[in-house]
DNA sequence: ACAATTTACTGATAATTATCATATTTTAAA
DNA sequence: TTTAAAATATGATAATTATCAGTAAATTGT
């Protein structure tokens, strides 16, 4: 496993790769490899964040909890994707837990050296920069979707979604398996209800489960009840 | 009116305040000034854009046309905000409508002006991140809001937050008189439903109405009824 | 000032979704 | 391996919310 930022290619895809050589070894120099096992924290809501994480293997979910007691799943973030910039960049806690969803391999790089680029690399202010703006125009979306599609249809939406990034092993099923709890979190819905629709999906031939394994079974169906027919 | 953006107050509420006086001379030798009457629309869903609007005067909804026909409100805006900025720096069409409240004064400003000085100037990039950084924890905060509050506690949040961010007039009206339709599309609900809610909480002394416009009498109540309580 | 149009409102009802209770299966621990 | 605990599943029911139909009020243009 390569250990030195400037030779990882996990960087290719963030926003790290608009640091210039020296940059990167100051952060590799500075960086820390951690592991978390499914279930840990990286971090809670209402953490102080001394740094960012850069996720090298597995799979987190970034999620926020309501006044009623349940979590809302805002995203889940995989390879490549760099969590706590938000909060080292506007220097306020975090407003989002992310937790493992998998064992995950991550590296923990301290916000000096996040800083210091930032103040002065413009190219690379200007990754991160296109990279939440990206961010932010998907949460829009989420909020459109959750706001005028029914839970069926999220749900629809949210298997399609597991498959396209995060893909299929080879029998067939998500190759990321949340649990049903996971799943309604993401979704805004009640557990129960979403057990009753992967039921309802299962019967009707759209989806095919093995414990709490999904696979998807009639993508054009699930796609045409996202669009609402 | 002032009509130099060295000179404009406007600025200090957004991160043009990060300008350099060189940068911000020409971005005012190529800005325009613009009127855009109530229910016109800035820019609209798709469109490609060739600048940012900062909002000297009035009100702007951003809105998002659903599948259904219907459009979510995702944030209304006001003086001193830039809009479109997002597309801009990711050089790619809106995925969201800009349309006027209120009658409305902007400054249009070029891309190229923004972008140039993006290239240049790492402090306005950095303000621009940090200001986009707060827009997606605000965005997160919708998604949790939608997902796990009920309309109810919605339109009780909203009245609330039309009353912190626009203010009152002298006879304790909400400043920002939204037809019930938009304040529906704020809510994500149907305006039947919106309607239906003013008049719950008008019967329970929570708000008062005169026309379309709404007036907050019990602003406790309405916070514990947003709390859960 | 008046007709035309849009917006606001109300009731009846249907559809959706949540909640509670409980059974079954799976997983983890002793 | 057995037991306990947790996760999944299903039914019954209640609560919430949307939809449809229709009336009243307000706004706009002439």
């Amino acid at each position: 496993m390569e250990s030195r930022c400037e030779n990882c290619i996990i960087r290719q895809f963030n926003s790290l790769r608009a640091m210039s050589k020296e940059e990167l070894k100051k952060v590799s120099d500075s960086k820390t490899t951690k592991t978390v096992k499914k279930g840990e924290p990286l971090f809670e809501e209402g953490d102080k964040l001394n740094g960012v994480y850069c996720v090298r293997n597995g799979v987190s979910k970034l999620s926020k909890l309501s006044a009623n007691g349940k979590d809302q799943i805002v995203k889940l973030a995989t390879k490549g994707e760099v969590l706590g910039q938000r909060s080292v960049i506007s220097q306020e806690s975090t407003n989002l837990s992310a937790i493992a969803v998998d064992d995950m391999e991550v590296c923990f790089i301290p916000k000096e050296s996040i800083n210091n680029t930032l103040q002065k690399n413009p190219n690379f202010t200007l990754e991160v920069l296109r990279h939440m703006a990206h961010d932010l125009k998907e949460a829009d979306d989420v909020i459109v979707n959750i706001s005028q599609k029914t839970v069926k249809q999220r749900m629809a939406e949210a298997f399609l979604y597991l498959k396209n990034n995060f893909g299929e092993d080879e029998d067939g099923f998500l190759s990321l398996t949340l649990s049903r709890e996971d799943i309604s979190n993401v979704v805004g819905t009640a557990t129960e209800s979403a057990i009753r629709i992967i039921s309802e999906f299962k019967k009707k031939g759209l989806i095919h489960t093995s414990g709490k394994k999904i696979g998807i079974k009639d993508e054009r169906k699930l796609l045409e009840m996202v669009e609402g027919f």
